[in-house]
DNA sequence: TCAACTCTTTCATTTATACGAATAGCTTTT
DNA sequence: AAAAGCTATTCGTATAAATGAAAGAGTTGA
C-alpha cells in the first residue's frame, strides 16, 4: 500500500487549491502556488473545466471552483439516511430548542455533516463542511473516547493547540477526561466562547462512526437544560445507531 | 482549447462512478465499468482514498465515495454570499409560505443551488444539488429565456423527452412561450404531477446568471396566491441581482 | 507609440505512467 | 478436498505525460 499516483496527486490539489481559495485564481498563479510548471498544468486545468470541476472565466482569465463538486458533494446530502439523520436530530432541536450537530471523525478533526438550528431554520447549514480540532470540542471527545493516550499523542503530533483559554492542552488530562467520561462527553467554552456542549457516540459494531452533539448558550444553561439535552440525545443516539449499518461515512 | 488529459479524466471517472452508484465498488468493479485495466486503476484509487476522496472498507473491500468531496462540496454553501441567497429566498417563503428554488443552468439541465420551505424546515435541502431538463420546468424556462429556436434544438440533440403528460415536447411551442413571457415564466404540472410553478431569471452584467422560483401545490393556487408570488419573487430579484456579481456560479 | 509585464499556449526531449500477463490471497462452489 | 470464482497486487516494456524554453496574445504604464 504504497502506491502514489502523481497526476491523480495534481489533479486533487489543483481542486483544493481552488476550493479554499476565496479569490479566483489564474493558471499561473495555481502554477506558483503548487510548484508545478504552466506546462503541466495547462491540459489539466483544461480538463478539469471540460468536465465541469472548475470554471473559467474567460473575462477575467480566472479559475473557480466549478459546480460539479457542489453536485457530487451535495449527493450525500440527498441521501435517504441523510434525511433521516436530520429528522432525528429535529427531534432533539424540538424537544430542547437548541442546535444540534452530528460529525465524524477525519484525522484528528470533527467534520461537521449536519446541523439543525431551531432559532433560524434558513441558515441551518452554514457550518456543514466545517472542521474544527476533536480534542477542543464536546463531539471530537466523543469521537476519541476509545482512543488510549498514544493514539492521542500520534494524531496530534504538534500538540494540542489552544482554541480558546479554556481548551485542553494536556494529552494526560484530555485521556484522564475521556476515561472519566461514560456516556456523555462534555465542553465548557474550549472550542467557542460562552457556549458550553454536550455529546455522545454514535456505535456501528461496537466501533464509534459518528457523534452527535448540542451547543447551549453559557446563559441558559443549567441542571434542567442539561438533563433534558442527555434524554434527549440518549434517545436520538439510539435511533441513529438502528440506521447507521447503512452509512456511507 | 482542445486539450484533454486522460490522467485526469480517468480519476474524474472514478469519482463520478463512485459517487452516482448507490452500491460500494471493488477495484475490478470500477475497471468493468470504466473499461480501465485494475493496474492502471490501482495506484490511482490509493491516491484517491489516501486524499479522503474515496474511502475504503477493507473488511468487505469496497470502494465508496470520501468525505472529501463532501467537504469541498458543501464550502459554496458556506459562502458569506450563500447565506445571503438563502436569507432573501426566505423572505418570499415568510410572505408567501409556499417552497422556494434557486438554481443555474448547466447543460441544458436546472442545477438546483437552494432551497428554502417553510413547512418542513428540517428536510430543507434535501432536493440540493438535483438536477431536472430546464426545458421542463418553470426556473428553466427562466434560464432557457434568451435562447434563440437554433439555441434550444442544439441543448437538446434528442428532442424534448417528456417528464409528466403536460410537458412541452415542441421547440417551437417552448421557443413562442419563451418569447411571449415577459418577466415571470410559468410551469403547470410539467415535471411533477399537482404542481404549478412560478419562476424569474437573476440578471448580472445583462446576463441570465441564474433563476428564481415557487412552487405551489395546484389546489393551494388562485389569483391571490399568483400575485402575492410575483410580488415576493420581483422584490427578491431586486436584491438578488445586488449580490450576484460576487457569484462564484 | 513603444516597451515591459502578465498570462496562455506550443513544441521537442526527458521522464514517468499504462498495459497485459502473471502471482497470490481469499471465498464459494462442486 | 479440490477447483473455480472472486479479489488485490507486482513486474517489464510500450506508450504517453512532464518539463523548460520560447512564442503568441493581451494589458498596463511611460
Amino acid at each position: 500500500m504504497r502506491t502514489e499516483h502523481k497526476p491523480t496527486l495534481r489533479t486533487l490539489a489543483i481542486l483544493e487549491l481552488v476550493s479554499a481559495g476565496s479569490e479566483p485564481y489564474t493558471l499561473t498563479s495555481i502554477s506558483r502556488a503548487l510548484g508545478i510548471s504552466p506546462s503541466t498544468l495547462f491540459p489539466i486545468v483544461h480538463t478539469l473545466c471540460e468536465q465541469r470541476y472548475l470554471s473559467y472565466d474567460e473575462k477575467n482569465q480566472a479559475y473557480s471552483l466549478g459546480l460539479k463538486l457542489f453536485e457530487i458533494g451535495s449527493r450525500i446530502q440527498s441521501s435517504h439516511v441523510y434525511d433521516r439523520i436530520t429528522e432525528i436530530m429535529g427531534q432533539i432541536v424540538d424537544t430542547c430548542d437548541e442546535t444540534c450537530h452530528f460529525g465524524v471523525l477525519d484525522r484528528g478533526d470533527v467534520l461537521y455533516l449536519a446541523k439543525v438550528d431551531s432559532t433560524n431554520p434558513i441558515r441551518m447549514f452554514s457550518t456543514i463542511g466545517k472542521r474544527l480540532p476533536a480534542y477542543g470540542t464536546a463531539i471530537g471527545k466523543a469521537l476519541l473516547k476509545n482512543y488510549d493516550l498514544d493514539e492521542l499523542k500520534s494524531l496530534y503530533p504538534e500538540g494540542l493547540k489552544p482554541l480558546t483559554a479554556h481548551t485542553i492542552t494536556s494529552f494526560e488530562e484530555l485521556h484522564q477526561q475521556l476515561n472519566d467520561s461514560d456516556l456523555f462527553t462534555y465542553e465548557v467554552e474550549e472550542s467557542n466562547k460562552s457556549v458550553r456542549c454536550i455529546a455522545l457516540p454514535i456505535y456501528r459494531n461496537k466501533a464509534i462512526a459518528a457523534a452527535l452533539s448540542v451547543a447551549i448558550p453559557i446563559y441558559r444553561y443549567d441542571e434542567g437544560k442539561k438533563s433534558c439535552i442527555e434524554g434527549a440525545l440518549k434517545e436520538a443516539s439510539i435511533q441513529l445507531e438502528q440506521i447507521i449499518p447503512y452509512f456511507v461515512f
